[in-house]
DNA sequence: TGGTTATATAACATATAAGTTATATAAACG
DNA sequence: CGTTTATATAACTTATATGTTATATAACCA
């Protein structure tokens, strides 16, 4: 799943990660998403376009300005790939649990 | 959250998410890891200190030996992370947007 | 129309990532 | 012991990421 090499890459980013948390809150322009940051705003655009190349973000046309709001898609399949890992921690915690359990029969 | 850079960087790699998958079914030491890519075993070992430094997996020594399996502490805080993107992402943006534009009168 | 505003893109420097081969270490084994 | 086996590390190459400044585009406004 070549998505989720740009999702979790883009994820890795903690402006891009802040970013996310922003607009969390709601829709925001490129402006005011550079504003919080102390970044330029050719940095703050490109870390838009790598949001929105890994399905994080989408961006509609509004006059000279593009809001910017959270996509759903890629946070999905984030979810049901972690799922796998989530599962499998699961069942090693049993799997600990049990062993532990055998252990301790003294006491 | 430092970590979470770490934690996502280390899932943006593909051979890395294939060797969690691997350690999904189970332990497994370097060279069983290195058997199933066509990678060399630096390669290989490089992507495990990944995966170590980000909390996802974790090692013993058995002899010569290195066995991992996969570790807790990363998925949860990712999940954590990514619970707040899902509520947002679950709730009307619409109503939102409303709900924070009533909530600042400032300008 | 011409200037300002919002955003994107190009060109560049620097840092980091990911692979390679060669070599080091250290336990196991005969 | 010396050899094999399991793993780690160093040195190197190449590709990509992330920031900068300078500039382009295009809508808006007076």
């Amino acid at each position: 799943m070549a998505n989720l090499d740009a999702a979790f890459s883009a994820l890795a980013d903690p402006t891009r990660r802040a970013i996310l948390a922003r607009l969390a809150l709601g829709e925001a322009t490129v402006m005011e998403l550079v504003e919080p940051f102390d970044m330029t705003q050719p940095a703050i655009s490109r870390h838009l376009k790598v949001l929105e190349g890994a399905g994080l973000i989408v961006r509609r046309i509004e006059g000279t300005k593009r809001p910017c709001r959270l996509a759903p898609s890629a946070v999905a399949e984030i979810d049901q790939w972690l799922g796998m890992l989530r599962r499998a921690l699961e069942t090693n915690y049993d799997r600990l649990d049990g062993v532990l359990a055998a252990m301790k029969p003294e006491k």
